[in-house]
DNA sequence: CGTGTCATGTAATCAGTTACATGATTCA
DNA sequence: TGAATCATGTAACTGATTACATGACACG
């Protein structure tokens, strides 16, 4: 098979669940999935008309009152089982970017207060999300009492909760850590502007670059 | 400031505490970022060329010994203000993709066995992490003892270390969860190969689709 | 009649990976 | 001589966002 496209499956996917048009996908999206994947106008229409093509999906206008007409699309038997093909297949894990960690990492750069307030932004964030997902936890809960069919994304939102209540915990940590280093920073004698990592560079290429934090 | 690229920053931060070429820039990302941060030669080395025309970066050959010649970049004064104001500037929040949380959402479509897979590739991917990143750590607490500069990279690793171990207490109550599920299967009347999930969707457009799981 | 929502689409652009092309040097 | 590593680069392609263009219909 070749390397196919995500977003093709996650269209494929609300398409099982729920048949609907381009907008409907995406509106179903960003109350739905959200918090792991969306997607835009731009990818939804143009891969609508290739489900169609490649026999995948089935389309039927249909005339609303009060509203223009909408196209509203259906997965195929074909449709179904490529879907399930896709669910079935072992998942593909990229390395993700992450900012916050690209400026943490060269942090002593710049002043401690500035590192403390990324921190304290990615908490604020971290705990509204919280917030968040507990609330749509509650109503899974109660949803996945009579349809066992809402464990699944009672599931999505749990992996939710364990990752936000673990950057919490981590945020406290770094703040404690910055806290202290801004104590000790205090006492030793002052740098200036000029950063400790600048200063330890290796100014020419003859010494061997050392590994500065990993393995490998 | 026009919409900045992060790859540019990314280099630029990698020359702050090292210079070196192309070649070295990759290398170091590979051993010290590559958990959170990576960059390809395609981006690389057109970055390299920008930075020096945008006179953010200065570059000058250097013969080695039993090696091919290589151009080392430095950032200039102007280069480093630069970082330091990218680095001091809020982080952007994407929201990013997660394959397995979107397979699992969809994963009443499939046999239970086929979600407990990939929750159970997933446990081991993270327990190999967490061993890799304990094992950087150790180094790292060991050099941040005298030189305060490596307590920003340690923040990283105790990033990673925190999301591991949540990542993989969500394994365990998943695999929980699918293992009670299946138990329900068992004496529940058997719905065959078509799930409960395509059942219950809504046929057509008349009835206004319910939220599936989210707020917002 | 203007604004807001519903609805569909395309074009331009950007970001990023992969594959490809080239070549020096070392070592078995 | 051929493989491995060091080293630099480009071209093609894919994936994805954003901006733009269009238009129906409702409501104030």
């Amino acid at each position: 098979m070749t390397k196919e496209n995500k977003s093709k499956f996650a269209v494929m996917g609300v398409l099982s669940i729920c048949p609907g048009s381009g907008y409907d996908i995406k509106k179903f999206m960003e109350c739905s999935t959200s918090n792991f994947w969306s997607e835009s106008y731009g990818q939804i229409y143009p891969i609508l008309k290739q489900l169609v093509e490649e026999g995948l999906a089935a389309s039927h206008a249909e005339k609303q009152e009060g509203k223009p007409e909408k196209y509203i699309y259906t997965l195929t038997e074909q449709g179904k089982e490529g879907l399930q093909d896709w669910l079935s297949e072992s998942v593909a894990s990229a390395v993700e970017r992450n900012e916050l960690l690209l400026k943490l990492f060269f942090g002593a750069h710049i002043p401690l207060e500035k590192n403390k307030e990324h921190v304290h932004t990615f908490q604020e964030l971290q705990s509204h999300l919280l917030e968040k997902y507990e609330g749509i936890e509650r109503e899974l809960i109660a949803e996945a009492q009579d349809d066992a069919t809402f464990s699944y994304p009672l599931m999505t939102v749990r992996y939710g909760i364990h990752r936000c209540r673990a950057f919490l915990t981590w945020c406290d940590e770094t703040l404690a850590t910055l806290h202290h280093l801004a104590e000790r920073e205090k006492t030793a004698p002052q740098e200036g502007q000029e950063s400790v990592l600048v200063k330890r560079s290796i100014p020419n290429g003859k010494s061997h670059s050392r590994t500065f934090y990993g393995t490998d």
